[in-house]
RNA sequence: GUCCCCUUCGUCUAGAGGCCUAGGACACUGGGUUUUCAUCCCAGUAACAGGGGUUCGACUCCCCUAGGGGACGCCA
């Protein structure tokens, strides 16, 4: 049997890092054992997924060096590699699964469902559903749903005992049925949840191993009932941990640089970000550091995965890096820096920029030294201002990440379009707000147009500069980003996206 | 709140009952090499969460406690 293992991104936004550290060790434990790596979409969320995000997650993967076998812009022999091209295959296993009596048709409200909760929580039980429909029968079901009544067909989950499970790295785990919720498995709209998409996907795609993140664990007992009543087969689980932050949470997008363009924009050299996450919970079993991705796959050992979150550490990361570069012939290094950044296209969109404030060509660099590289890091007293409390300075970086946050399109008159409005709900003029921001993107307070600065750096390293301009004011306490929050979202800003908090 | 998972230096980790006086790496400190700096080399500080068992012997196995994390969606 050859070894199949597949990475499952749902494109529904920026590309992660976390996505890349869970395809490098699917590639990497398939490759070792001859086996072969599987790229699907997992698009069945119709409202947040969108074919930019998708396109922009098999760019950044590619960039990282991640190559898959099979998937959707590759084909393959169980093609198509996109859920939302496969839906007749999932209404076909739903209606198998309702007619096994593995699954069950529910005509309940959302409001009736969302109204059990505070009575579930006082009772010391794990909300959910309770199973109001269970009891329909399946022929009054079937006819309510042929004439068009709307439902949701869920799992029939049993109500005694327990399940067990195993975990490759884990072991066996039980856990009582009670604490599994009754999953819906098709949505009113027809589309599948996860649930069912990836048990029928990995099946019908002959998935031997899921290495997935932790966070999925505790569902594994409804893919394996879900396994279990079509008779399939239960691939191997391997559940990697988590990559955490300083604060050890989950690695959120909102405080650090999470995202695969971060890395890219940052200067990282793909195979070093590659060798850093194969360090993030695992080891070479000589405990050698530095490795390429061919040593990697030479090497890999599933069992030897460790199961505590690592916290994602940039200053080692950063030592690794320079490691991968000192090794680069310096050809190869002219090369890289040239595909990184500085070369003709990115000049040609300076150009622009600096020309009008150049007298001679020798100012060209010092001009554009924070657009070309990481700009001089900052201490507080670079924010001082005559109108301008350090508070102030604050609140500015804080509400311009917040509005930025969901910023859709990245370039100048889009940016100017966002900020302008929020200076003027923030009752400040627009050049005492852009001052900060300033400081913060260039590291001084003159410096070439700011959104085009902000458009040549991009989302990634734009955000990350507002984040350390922040640190660099003292940083903000969970307290304060909290009453930040508040006043960001009590501002009078027309027709902004209600962007959540977190 | 309920359930599940996790717990070795500040951080990433080695360690599968005696190789442990707990090893390596990043960071930090000191020293050396280098025209400066960086690199590089050498040295140093620093950890088995706590408590009970099991065993001749426990970082390694079991239990409890504590702490951390995750799940509990018609998101994935």
């Amino acid at each position: 049997m050859t070894v199949r293992t597949r990475v499952a991104p749902s494109p529904s936004g920026d590309p992660h890092v976390g996505t890349a550290y869970v395809a490098l060790f699917n590639l990497a434990f398939a490759k070792s054992q001859g086996g072969r790596f599987v790229l699907r979409i997992e698009d069945t969320d119709r409202a947040r997924s969108s074919e930019a995000s998708e396109e922009r997650i098999l760019a950044a993967l590619r960039w990282a060096g991640i190559e898959w076998d099979e998937g959707p812009d590759v084909g393959g022999p169980h093609a198509p590699y996109r859920q939302s091209e496969r839906l007749p295959i999932y209404r076909r296993h739903a209606q198998e699964l309702l007619e096994a009596g593995g699954a069950f048709r529910c005509f309940c409200s959302e409001e009736r469902i969302d109204a059990l909760r505070p009575s579930q929580l006082e009772r010391g039980q794990m909300p959910g559903y309770d199973g109001h429909c269970l009891g329909l029968d399946p022929d009054d079901a079937a006819e309510r749903a042929a004439s068009g009544e709307p439902h949701v067909v869920r799992l029939r989950v049993p109500v005694e005992g327990a399940c067990s499970v195993q975990d490759r790295l884990r072991g066996v785990i039980e856990t009582p049925w009670r604490q599994v919720n009754m999953q819906v498995l098709l949505k009113r709209d027809g589309f599948p949840t996860y649930h069912l998409a990836a048990a029928v996907d990995d099946h019908l795609m002959g998935i031997t191993h899921v290495l997935r993140g932790d966070e999925w664990l505790s569902s594994m007992p409804k893919a394996q009932l879900i396994h279990e009543c079509f008779g399939w087969e239960l691939p191997e689980h391997a559940h990697l941990p988590l990559l955490r932050d300083a604060q050890r949470r989950k690695l959120s997008k909102r405080r650090n640089p999470t995202g695969l363009d971060y890395f890219r924009a940052a200067g990282y050299l793909p195979e070093a970000l590659l060798n850093y996450l194969a360090l993030m919970g695992w080891s070479m079993p000589d405990e050698r550091e530095l490795f390429s991705l061919e040593e990697l796959i030479a090497a890999f050992d599933l069992d030897r995965v460790s199961t505590g979150g690592p916290v994602f550490d940039m200053e080692k990361l950063n030592w690794l890096n320079g490691q991968h570069m000192r090794r680069l012939s310096p050809a190869a290094f002219v090369e890289r820096v040239e595909r990184w950044g500085i070369n003709r296209e990115r000049l040609g969109r300076l150009a622009p920029l600096v020309q009008p404030r150049a007298e001679r060509l020798s100012d060209v660099v010092p001009l554009a030294d924070y657009l070309l590289g990481e700009r001089a890091a900052l201490k507080a007293d670079a924010f001082a201002h005559k109108a301008l409390s350090t508070e102030d300075c604050r609140r500015i970086l804080h509400h311009a990440l917040r509005a930025l946050q969901s910023e859709a399109q990245w370039e100048s008159a889009a940016l100017m379009a966002s900020m302008k409005p929020l200076a003027a709900a923030m009752e400040l003029k627009l050049r005492d707000f852009l001052f900060p921001l300033f400081v913060a993107i260039a590291g001084r307070a003159a410096a070439l147009p700011l959104f085009d600065s902000m458009a040549f750096l991009g989302a990634d390293l734009t955000r990350a500069r507002l984040r350390s301009a922040l640190d660099a004011l003292g940083g903000v306490s969970n307290k304060a980003a909290k009453r930040l929050d508040a006043e960001f979202d009590a501002l009078p800003l027309a027709g902004r996206s209600a962007a959540p908090a977190s």
